[in-house]
RNA sequence: CGCGGGGUGGAGCAGUCUGGUAGCUCGUUGGGCUCAUAACCCAAAGGUCGCAGGUUCAAAUCCUGCCCCCGCAACCA
């Protein structure tokens, strides 16, 4: 027997779950429950990060204390485990002290092996965020992102890790297991990444209050990724007496699975092994870096407003029938895409039609010819219990790689092997002709076992629904070990057994019906989205102050290396054309431009876009991120002002 | 030379590591069945596996070059 241990990310309080939150941790736990019924030892953590000026800076908007905003969205992860039936072991808090005994025993350790040192950390600091920017995340002219306010350079004492220590420790590390990360092209990316070098980690903040304190570094808070990623032995007893979790499942474990979204692989592989190795510690033994969800076929943001709720899903389609989507959808590692229409359309045709009409009609037919009761004779010799066999292997297989679209596909091949099955043998016709004979009886029994150990596979992925389809087989009690999956083994289907009568498992979706209703829904959102007062008014005078007037573009060029940006000459009355420069590449060529009459507001303080000074804006509406420019209804002279 | 992902029948994808008849789901067309949730079964049509070279007895798969699409980064005054 062999240890699992398996973790999430912890997530980040500041907004509330979405998609891809329930991703990862449904893989875990579809992951974790396989195991446990493979019969490995498993330990499945998640939790949440609640550390950082981000937290501080939400909370104080909504007027909050930190940790209360924290716990109204940890109270919403608890919801959700009990709607997904999610069967973690454990959920750590950062904000818990048992976490802060783990990192302070893994700062002792790292300072112990002369890894951390105090120096100046300069950069661009924000005042009201109290925080460094870098160069690239500035806005223009050196101003905050947040509050577009002007920063200054500022140096701060920090304490420092000395990543550049481990550069080569890591690559050596990469070298020997180079199943470290995965899926493979991963782990190139990763290489890539520490033979460009690095840098020492700056991993405290002088000016942030909301962090755990650093040991032996006054004024210092502890930086969000030290903290952190240390969740993951800090959950486990890692600084504690009581430590026993932590000397099985990680100083002793066989398997170490950090699960992760690609956008923090690099702190899982990178950052955390080389703070374990000055720690001396045990490392992951893997880090699965899985790929992001799209709505629609496009990137989710909060921008866009195509963010996924799990509730809303959850409440439309069911926990069940959304965990199997995403499991059945998503190649590991690779982006998938979610739509109303993917999901319906995967819904009918695998659910309704494949798994739910074929135990319908198996057991339709057994309750008629045997009085209500699962057939009274069994059939070891058959063409379906070869193919099983081979199905159950191939399940194993995939689900041991993480590869649970492939693990479910061969579970199909055995429902698409036994409606042939049915349809070869004619069970109607013979239940016509000889009633409930020996024949039929083994005829029907083949089916229903096929059927019950694809139900026993699918107990993993859908915790509330198989064991429903194997009730509904007249199994009511589901198994506790995958042996269960062998064909006429002790587990098999019972004879003269009780066929529950039930409505149908997974009733089909009208999809017409469905997406016109879903699309009423949101157009509906939308509506109210649209009519809610959010911005203040402004006076006549405070629009004033924004000098719109007409002017003619002489001139226009693309911005070498950018994508986006156009440099354009306008005239706008003045002795001299100004050069403004605009993000509208994308949808205006240069050449379509020139002569074009165009609104700008023409007392916008400069500001140098890739090296190119704007000397104002050029108006356009904004469709989904499309610019498209105003012009006046006539022409007008040149600085003609708008009002 | 910024980083990464992708290009496989109408749609969405697997297969590429470990070369050897190109596969799945949906859709389309024709047929069958009537136990079942208008479901199920059979058959057919439909693919230069982005392009061009190379290695090989053999390339979707390995190598080289190129083209296109999508993210990220930069950028939206």
């Amino acid at each position: 027997m062999s240890t699992f241990y398996i973790t999430t990310p912890i997530y980040y309080v500041n907004a509330l779950p979405h998609i891809g939150h329930i991703f990862t941790t449904t893989v875990g736990d579809t992951l974790a429950r396989y195991l446990r019924m493979a019969g490995q030892e498993v330990y499945f953590l998640t939790g949440t990060d609640e550390h950082g000026q981000n937290i501080e800076r939400a909370a104080r908007a909504e007027g909050l204390a930190p940790i209360a905003l924290a716990d109204r969205v940890v109270a919403k992860y608890r919801e959700l485990r009990d709607r997904l039936e999610f069967s973690y072991d454990d959920f750590i808090r950062t904000t818990e002290p048992r976490h802060h005994q783990g990192v302070f025993e893994i700062v002792r350790r790292i300072e112990a092996a002369g890894d951390l040192y105090t120096a100046p950390h300069e950069g661009w600091y924000c005042p009201p965020c109290e925080t460094f920017y870098t160069e690239k995340e500035l806005g223009p002219d050196k101003t905050c992102p947040v509050h577009g306010s002007p920063v200054e350079w500022k140096s701060e004492e920090n304490v420092f890790f000395r990543l550049s220590k481990y550069q080569q420790p890591l690559l050596d590390l990469y070298a020997k297991h180079p199943e470290f990360v995965r899926p493979e092209s991963r782990l190139n990316e990763v290489r890539a990444f520490v033979e460009s070098g690095l840098r020492d980690l700056s991993v405290s903040r002088a000016n942030v209050d909301w962090a755990i304190p650093f040991p032996g570094r006054p004024g210092q808070t502890i930086y969000v990724w030290l903290d952190a990623l240390t969740n993951y032995i800090s959950a486990l007893g890692f600084g504690r007496e009581e430590d026993g979790l932590y000397r099985k499942f990680w100083e002793h474990g066989n398997v170490r699975l950090h699960l992760v979204g690609k956008d923090i692989l690099r702190f899982h592989a990178v950052y955390w092994p080389a703070f374990l190795m000055s720690a001396g510690l045990p490392l992951p033994t893997v880090v699965w870096a899985h790929g992001w969800w799209q709505r629609d076929g496009k990137k989710v943001s909060k921008s866009a407003g195509n963010i996924v709720r799990p509730d809303e899903l959850i409440d439309r389609f069911g926990s069940d029938n959304v965990r199997y989507f995403l499991l059945r959808e998503m190649v590991l590692g690779q982006d998938a895409n979610f739509s109303d229409e993917a999901f319906v359309d995967r819904y009918n045709s695998d659910l309704a039609n494949d798994l739910g009409n074929t135990v319908s009609r198996l057991v339709t037919l057994s309750r008629r010819a045997f009085n209500g009761m699962t057939p009274p004779e069994a059939c070891s010799n058959n063409p379906l219990a070869p193919v099983a066999a081979q199905v159950v292997q191939d399940y194993r297989a995939a689900m041991e790689d993480l590869a649970f679209s492939r693990a479910l596909e061969s579970l199909w091949r055995l429902l698409a092997e036994t409606n042939q099955y049915i349809v070869s043998r004619e069970p109607w016709k013979v239940l016509k002709e000889e009633g409930g004979s020996p024949k039929l009886s083994r005829i029907l029994w083949n089916g229903l076992e096929a059927v019950r150990i694809v139900a026993t596979g699918l107990l993993p992925f859908m915790p509330r629904i198989a064991p429903q389809v194997l009730a509904a087989v007249g199994t009511p009690i589901p198994p506790a070990s995958f042996d269960a999956m062998k064909w006429g083994g002790p587990d098999m289907m019972p004879t003269d057994a009780i066929l529950p009568e039930l409505g149908p498992l997974f009733p089909r979706i009208d999809k017409e019906a469905y997406l016109g209703e879903a699309r009423a829904q949101k157009e509906k959102t939308m509506e109210t989205t649209a009519a809610a007062p959010e911005k203040p008014l402004v006076s006549v005078d405070q629009f004033f102050q924004a000098e719109l007037k007409v002017a003619t573009i002489l001139a226009a060029e693309p911005v070498p290396k950018s994508n986006k940006l156009l440099k354009m000459t306008v005239d706008v009355g003045e002795e001299k054309p100004r050069t403004i420069v605009a993000g509208i590449a994308l949808a205006y060529r240069p050449e379509d431009l020139v002569g074009r009459q165009v609104v700008v507001v023409a007392n916008l303080q400069p500001a140098k876009l890739m090296g190119v000074e704007s000397q104002g804006m050029v108006l356009a509406a904004s469709l989904d991120g499309k610019p498209v420019l105003l012009h006046p209804d006539a022409q007008v002279p040149n600085g003609t002002r708008v009002k």
